[in-house]
RNA sequence: CAAGAUGGCCGGGCAGUCGCUGGUCGUUUGUUAUCUUUGAUAAUAAGCAGCUGGAGGAAAGUCCGGGCUCCACAGGGCAGGGUGCCAGGUAACGCCUGGGAGGCGAAAGCCUACGGAAAGUGCCGCAGAGAGUAGACCGCCUAAGUCAGUCGUAAGAUUGGCCGGUAAGGGUGAAAGGGUGCGGUAAGAGCGCACCGCGUGACUGGCAACAGUUCAUGGCAGGGUAAACCCCACUCGGAGCAAGACCAAAUAGGAAUUCAUUGGCGUGGUCCGCGCUGAAUUCGGGUAGGUCGCUUGAGGUGUGUGGCGACAUGCAUCCCAGAUGAAUGGCUGUCAGGGCUUCUUUUGAAGCUUUACAGAACCCGGCUUAUAGGCCAUCUUGCGGA
């Protein structure tokens, strides 16, 4: 099993980002951050980021929040398969160290990935498949 | 040793482990092309493994200056912007170096938007009589002229007033048209003189800004403000790597050719004609997306030479980030710093905590601002010791 973070497993296009926010099947949210995702078909999840200026003032911690975000999905990676993420700072989150960041980013996981297996039990359950209709990409 | 001044440097280190990204070489697989066709070679894409590079002194603010790119451009003027003691350095600058002047400091040293106020215009609150070809509020004076009184035969003397004189003194103000002294006067006044100061012209030194205790000359007219207009000198085209160049899906629309065509629709009373409409192929523009621009440069390091210095130059040597939903990191251990608490006479020990400001985005030269903590050199002053 490996843990490492190609550029497959990013979110690369507006196309893909915009993807999640018309229809984001699970919403996982904090008082300092948001994730939204959705179904991709694939074996595989991908992530992306937005940190924006307004949230976070300086780029030194822009940056700081990128690489923990991704740190911690590098290690969840393997229990988030299937889905698109996009994962939006709000305010405050720059004001949290390191440690802070990994307990609350590593929570935040586990719900989405609870989320997600709920969902598909769902989806199972039911009939209609409306999303295997339309293709990855549009 | 203490206080201070100037210039420069560092801005966590090491190890383990898991990642990201550029380069290189090897290898595997796919695709394409060529040929000497059970394969080989080349190009290209993806994966894997090895080796190797990977944020700053400010990468920041985007305030100046240049390179580079595209656009514009005969030449000159006007308008507008910028700069503003002098000389030098530089690709250039509003930067730097050296010098001058003025100011601050006991000194080392620091600061200065430092051209022109006799080219013109404007403004100068409050106070004050007066604020700009000055001015009479208090004060001082009553010489000249004149009126009245007193004394006197008269000439005249004297007292008070009018008309006035006066910038010495008081007072106002940030500022009141040189200062001190003597002469002078009715009282005064550069009115005259001496010294000081100031202006102008020589002379001397200096490339120059400027200085001079050298000479002559002017009684001194001419307050401030040009980060007010303005004048003078020099200087400035615009936009920026999202510049710009190239490749190029899908969809819609365009052009050409061929086919279908004596088809359909519209125009028209009708025919011809004209326009629209179908299919295929090709073409050019161009969006998503991609490639280049993209890091070898006014380059770094060492050393010699010239120069007070900024800097210039010779030689040797090195290649030192190139991401693009945006890499350069996460965790653990340990060491070195900082802070707090406890113990301890000090030295020190233990525990906890924290590690400044801040992230390249085409590249350089500056400026400005932010910055925990630490180091080095030189200089000044004070104290102590030898």
């Amino acid at each position: 099993m490996t843990f490492g973070f190609s550029p497959s497993l990013r979110l690369l296009k507006s196309s893909e980002f915009k993807r999640v926010f018309d229809k984001a099947d699970i919403k996982v949210s904090d008082k300092n951050i948001l994730i939204l995702a959705r179904e991709n078909h694939l074996e595989i999840p991908r992530v992306g980021l937005i940190i924006a200026k307004k949230n976070v003032r300086t780029a030194v911690s822009r940056n700081r929040i990128k690489r923990v975000i991704r740190e911690t999905f590098r290690h969840s990676q393997h229990s988030l398969q299937g889905l698109d993420y996009v994962v939006l700072a709000r305010k405050g989150l720059g004001e949290l160290d390191n440690r802070q960041l990994h307990s609350l980013l590593d929570k935040q996981w586990l719900r989405a990935r609870k989320r997600s297996a709920s969902l598909r039990k769902s989806d199972q359950s039911s009939p209609k498949k409306p999303d295997r209709a339309r293709p990855p990409v549009d």
